[in-house]
DNA sequence: TTGTAAGCGTTATCAC
DNA sequence: GTGATAACGCTTACAA
């Protein structure tokens, strides 16, 4: 790496001083005299001095790193968290070192470990589909390295967690189709192992059973990656039935478009005949045709809100760390997919 | 950070050795006989021992640390080449840091301070918008460590490149538009001071002119920011005109389907009346109606190949480093937007 | 085969 | 105000 780099010993050598008050002159320590400091700082500059933050890290047991780690960077939900992350890590003079375990637990525990050695000071995950237990992670509390879970938690770990409310987010969608009046409303769910996805077919349950309207299993599809593959597949099955529903949610927004574009090639008009909510407000919501009706995810809220409490928790650290849960407000973005122009 | 952490001096004192024995057995050295060496595993795995990478690194003055500056991290384009770069950097024991410019030139110069100090052993950097010359990334020439610029790159600095052939690819574009039939030709141009957008109003030009179309600035329309509003503000421009066009030639995605839309609304047919291409590839552009046809960026790719080449001259140090350009084929992605059933 | 000791560049605790 | 010096945890000549 260095082709000789300048270190406070040469700068020390140069002006015939101690390396000790080198340092205190590059840190304004008040005990060292203006003009020694000054001229400390000019040499510096002149010859081109950085400190070595490799050395200053080991001698005050500091790395002022987070490490992360996401199942995908380029999946648009985790590049916004990633963003929100760094934005806040940034400002607080954090450093981010990514990591992405592409839904290989094998891979998410590898980089549990190397995050170790790293002497990271926090951590923040979401956990890989595969992950379904997270022993890998309970090393960070015996080393009292604070550890945020953002979107896929873990119940069973004693971490932070930032997530959304899906539960309600999935009511509030389902409420909404009520409320222009569909009366037969379908879903399409996901993974039924993944809590999240689970909460959303409970709220959309939930919100049925509030209105009195019945829970049909014919009008619910099951898919295990909401592809917009899957979305087509559930599509034809509404399509096959003896009546087609009058609104739909769906727990993401591939699916809705997908089976939107299903819809429009069988004649059916959305949102008249049927109206459709999806989940995420993905950037493409809103613009396809018609423009889709959304919930939005809060990605880099969400990614802001995990750094900002791993933050809170790196530097509360004599205080007994309390794991919290933040769940963040969710939003539904009405568009046009629902607007039946009635209100 | 540690809540008392193990050490090889722990190590060594339960084990009574030296430190410098168990730092040998933890490195299968060959001199350390075969019982002490799994001896010492054993202890040092009961008592969860883990290297500290920050003494390691100080001593053997490597970090293995790559720095990333990115714009955006949560940009498509650039989360695809994140997650590509990381790929390869973690395949070969290296870590990433990543850190966005949000296209401030003041972020970009301050982040290349803290990646001298943070002795990076390579950087990979995509420029922001406001950097027009590079004057703070040639500290990395001094210093001897690699600098691989990416997509957005400066002439007048000496450091490795991967690009894409921007003038190719819309040579390429335009070509596929003529091919087609199409006669009057029009084009979303980008911001004329990025290289990139230069080349690829440049390419357009130089299809034209190879098959004797003449040059309408007419047809030209530039944006600044080739966003979504620009496209439909250069759409309506476009129908405006006497004849409308009947092929579209965008610098960008967005804009095309944009345009496309306006076109749409005003019962223009595509690709009937207007064929239009695109330029990236963005995930929307297989979902909207017509589907897109458009220019694959290779972000991946580029990431990729980016993290390769700084990773071979981080560990080739002794030759002499020769900069490096690497230029990514492209692939032209036909789609419904200009097919005309023709072939 | 193992131990001793120096040193990576910095910070911090003593002294003076 | 400033200077020695030890220490952070590890690696590695050089000895033994």
């Amino acid at each position: 790496m260095a082709g000789s780099r300048i270190t406070i010993k040469d700068l020390a050598a140069r002006m015939n001083m101690s390396i000790s008050t080198i340092s205190r002159a590059l840190h304004d320590h008040s005990s060292i005299g203006e003009k020694t400091t000054a001229e400390v700082k000019k040499l510096a500059k002149e010859l081109g001095y950085f400190p070595n933050s490799v050395a200053s890290n080991l001698r005050r047991n500091k790395t002022h790193t987070i490490g992360v780690i996401v199942p995908r960077i380029d999946i648009h939900f985790h590049s916004h968290a990633i963003s929100g992350i760094e934005e806040v890590a940034y400002k607080s003079g954090y450093y981010v070192t990514i990591f992405q375990s592409r839904d290989l637990l094998e891979r998410e525990i590898a980089i549990t470990e190397i995050l170790q050695t790293k002497m990271v000071e926090g951590v923040i995950a979401c956990l890989g589909l595969e992950t379904k237990e997270c022993t890998h992670f309970i090393k960070f509390n015996e080393l009292n390295v604070p550890l945020v879970f953002y979107d896929r938690v873990s119940k069973d770990c004693n971490a932070s967690k930032v997530i959304i409310d899906d539960f309600e987010a999935a009511f509030k969608a389902t409420e909404h189709l009520i409320s222009i009046g569909c009366k037969k409303i379908s879903h399409i769910a996901g993974c039924q192992t993944t809590d999240i996805f689970k909460a959303r077919l409970e709220g959309y349950k939930a919100a049925l059973t509030k209105y009195n309207i019945p829970i049909d299993e014919k009008l619910i599809e099951y898919t295990s990656d909401l592809s917009y593959e899957e979305g087509a597949r559930c599509a034809k099955k509404f399509l096959s039935l003896e009546t087609l529903p009058d609104g739909m949610f769906c727990a993401n927004d591939y699916t809705a478009i997908s089976a939107i574009q299903v819809f429009k090639k069988a004649n059916i008009h959305i949102p008249q005949d049927i109206a459709v909510v999806g989940f995420s407000n993905y950037p493409i919501s809103r613009f396809i045709e018609p423009t889709l009706t959304t919930i939005d995810d809060r990605a880099f809220e969400m990614g802001k809100a995990a750094a900002k409490l791993l933050i809170r928790q790196i530097e509360d650290k004599d205080h007994i760390i309390s794991s919290e849960t933040i769940v963040l407000k969710t939003d539904l973005i009405v568009r046009d997919s629902t607007n039946r122009g009635i209100i």
